[in-house]
DNA sequence: GCTCAATTGAAACGACCGTTTGAATTTACG
DNA sequence: CGTAAATTCAAACGGTCGTTTCAATTGAGC
């Protein structure tokens, strides 16, 4: 009885395989009602196979969340210090732009969504709402997933905007990472928002050409502590 | 029997009878275990009255829900709508600056955050979890919540920024918004971006002042129309 | 073909879920 | 004070939950 184990795939991936059919029917489900309210017995039907199949593949219902996240999460994030090491090597040492960085983040994004015809976008909504989950294993999860990450970007931003205080570029790099992952997980807040035509709403490359030059204008605005002196949040 | 009713409170509201009790400890609960895994029992429990007390005053714990939400959020969206009419009204007619009209959405939400010392954190956390959640009856309960105010900011921000087309300027809204939620919900998620020193994160005064110039320069940014066509997703 | 480990299967475990019921209690008021 | 409405209470309702157990089945290597 291997009781979980083959964490990285030792062996080749088999989309009709057990395993594989668990994680594709968790990974929608999850995404559908979340974590909690997602039930095993939900899935393993869902997948058809048996309800003991997940802890006897997995472990435990939360083994398979983190499974389900961990097979295109680490991916990605993968992708995306591949290609920002890429366009390093391409620069022969100058920096590179702040649009450039960007799309070394986005690319491999728009990668997932658009790959897997249902299976990527599932994952990216999931994927919000892990952001915002607050339960210490999922947190504990998404935080060693993205360190290598996101300790790569801020060099890579720290060399592009060198006049941006380090510790003002950790809290910029903060918000690209909101407004990117909020964009792309909640599709549904666009309703809300404005009455933007729903068959445009749904080109996620149309949606990040505007947000990377959103995003890089506030990258490169000027610093704070050399802006003059501004009092936005006094009243009147 | 009055089985629901006093939506806006009819009676003054006060803090120890058993409504605002279960508000409470409900606010405090759904932040940290979500809607689905929150359970009713846990609320009575913690708010110290009993079970059925929940379905005597609210009806269901889905309209508990929404009341924990309608209590800050109406109050709150209220709040940013006078902001901006009275800045509008200072100015004469002319067009506000893209700080002062982030100021108007940031200042109540800022209010919130320190008002009440815990409850004011824990349902920025709360409203951040709402935004991810595809549940349809959380989904249509904050677009009727913010349908009226995003509209107003909308027609704000087109008349400072004139050159910028309609539908971009939705887009970058949106963005606005994201970032926001994101930052005012997501405090964990700093953890895990940045080394940022804790007693500072923990400031949201100094936390907007940065986020606002930052979204600034992006919805001044030059509409990608006309930015001489630049290929970023371009590979290589 | 036999053997033994890997996997699947059906059933049950105790625990907790949201909601309802109807009686007991408190409150408001003529 | 008496009475009717509002509120609180303990208990139970039918269901679903994650996990475990153990027998049945499969599959690979000798």
């Amino acid at each position: 009885m291997p009781r979980n184990g083959n964490s990285s795939q030792d062996r080749v991936i088999d989309p009709t395989d057990t395993k594989s059919k668990i994680l594709d029917a968790a990974e929608e489900l999850f995404m559908e009602h979340g974590f909690e309210a997602t039930s095993l017995r939900l899935i393993t039907t869902a997948a058809g196979v048996n309800l003991a199949a997940v802890n006897y593949h997995f472990g435990s219902k939360e083994e398979l969340f983190q499974a389900v996240l961990t097979r295109r999460l680490d991916p990605m994030n993968q992708d995306r210090m591949q290609l920002l090491s890429a366009y390093e090597s391409a620069s022969n040492g100058k920096p590179l732009t702040c649009e450039k960085i960007l799309a070394a983040m986005f690319i491999p994004a728009l990668k997932l969504a658009r790959d897997h015809q249902q299976g990527g976008k599932n994952f990216l909504r999931l994927l919000g709402r892990a952001y915002a989950d607050p339960a210490p294993f999922i947190r504990e999860f998404l935080s060693s997933q993205y360190r290598e990450m996101i300790a790569r970007f801020r060099s890579a931003f720290s060399f592009a905007l060198p006049h941006i205080p380090r510790e003002e570029l950790s809290w910029r790099l903060h918000f690209v990472m909101g407004a990117l992952s909020y964009t792309l997980a909640g599709a549904d807040m666009l309703k809300i928002i404005s009455q933007i035509h729903p068959e445009e709403a749904t080109n996620d490359e149309l949606l990040l050409k505007r947000l990377a030059p959103f995003l890089a204008a506030g990258l490169r605005s000027p610093s704070p502590a050399e802006d003059g002196g501004h009092h936005l949040f006094q009243e009147t």
